[in-house]
DNA sequence: GACCTCCATTGCGCTATATGCAACGGCCAT
DNA sequence: ATGGCCGTTGCATATAGCGCAATGGAGGTC
């Protein structure tokens, strides 16, 4: 492992809650406030950060662009954004899209609601396995052993009353979800958010992502959620068309 | 300026297009496998990198979440966002919203155009500062020996027939800018693409951000996308009121 | 307008640290 | 069952990163 390495790391991601000062990022990795300044160097080499004013540093614009370039280059985001937005302009409600990888449910995209809410979520954030519609459409998809894995893994923390909040709860829910082809927040992660979420699948009928509808209950109450199903399931088919799935007749 | 954090970073950047293996890193950066693997390690502890199967490295989630965080609490993004989405909603085209920083403007959102057209942006891309509108609205808003200063340091490179590629041009046509409170970019940068920006200010009547629409040539032509300048202003001077802006008459 | 203080910056010498090498071991394919 | 390939690790070495203290510039105050 490589100190330095990791110092400057520590740097750009104390750099995200905002811009600091020489001295302020000494003082959080807990060097000689010239080494940080050697380190900042090389990281403003690369636009990872750059200096704000005299005094201040921020992150740089050279991330952005890696990452939107990074997040714009995967396949699905692109071949799935038209149903996406079809979707949440047809409904107006939150839609996201999400990937499992590296044991990980990721947002990779995002389209804000029309009323005014703000959600807890964000692209490039990840959802918890246990309490999000999106993250149980993943895992429902993974092959048996591996989610057995996974949900005797997890750390389960109850965010509300209805959290699931143990391994084997976890997988019957998931076997449910695998079932019924799509999955339910029911207000397990936040309180009074109801979400729905159903699989994105590609040329072999893999589960390349999962998209979903977010709704908090003052908009639409759970029943009027539910009613939303046939409208996600369609939006989800459609993506997958896009994604090269072909519909295969259950022999 | 230290190795490791540049080797590092250089790393990063390669997979910014595309997986790689640990031999065509080692050998990007021209260091033993070993080294890479060491330099992997700390990127991955961070989630700047992630293995992807057995034999590839691709960029990591925490890049994504780091970026979306740190736009995401830039204040003038969220103020705007509804003059963003509103103006997109009303004129169907698509909509950029840039800062200067660091001697660069960089896009910091996106609102992509109903017809299918696909744009040579992305959010944290740097537009040219001599060929986009918004560029032009940011630059004519430095003062004057700043204005001079950057169009005497820029490169030209004449991307269409109608790129300005001299800085004496440059400079007249940011002074037109000024005057005129927009800007126009006619087919400068991608032939057959027409942009209009304006300016968003906050509460000093100082300039933030610029706001901008893109329209093809195929879709609307010159003079329809010049109607539309009256909807821009509107929209910038709501989102200037949301950042804190308050008329002030000339005096 | 001059002085003073604060803070970024740099040159230097030392040591910790990153590096290359070579050997190991797991996995896949033949 | 065996061979090769590639990721991984232990070790010795040199180097690169580090802290220190001195420098210099900019801004603020009297």
């Amino acid at each position: 492992m490589s100190q330095s390495v990791d110092r400057a790391l520590t740097l750009v991601r104390a750099l995200a809650d905002g811009p600091k000062t020489l001295d302020q990022l000494a003082e959080r990795i807990d060097v000689h406030k010239s080494t940080v300044l050697r380190l900042l160097r090389s990281l403003e080499t690369h636009r990872f950060v750059q200096r704000d004013g005299v005094h201040y540093y921020r992150l740089g614009t050279g991330l952005f662009d890696l990452a939107h370039r990074a997040l714009e280059d995967r396949d699905v985001r692109r071949l799935v954004e038209p149903a996406l937005r079809e979707l949440n302009a047809a409904t107006g409600h939150t839609v996201h899209l999400a990937t499992f990888e590296g044991g990980e449910v990721v947002y990779i995209d995002k389209y804000e609601s029309r009323h005014n809410v703000r959600m807890y979520s964000r692209i490039g954030k990840r959802a918890p396995l246990y309490c999000t519609a999106v993250a149980k459409v993943l895992v429902a998809a993974l092959p048996e052993p591996e989610r057995r894995r996974l949900a005797e893994s997890i750390d389960y923390v109850g965010f509300t009353g209805a959290t699931i909040t143990s391994a084997p709860a976890y997988l019957a829910e998931l076997q449910q979800v695998a079932e019924r082809g799509y999955a339910l927040d029911n207000a397990e992660h936040e309180d009074f958010i109801h979400c729905i979420a159903a699989p994105i699948r590609g040329t072999g009928g893999e589960v390349l992502a999962a998209m979903s509808l977010s709704v908090p209950e003052l908009v639409l109450d759970l029943d009027g959620v539910l009613r939303l199903v046939p409208d996600l399931l369609a939006a989800a088919r459609a993506a997958s068309v896009e994604c090269g799935w072909t519909a295969q007749p259950p022999e």
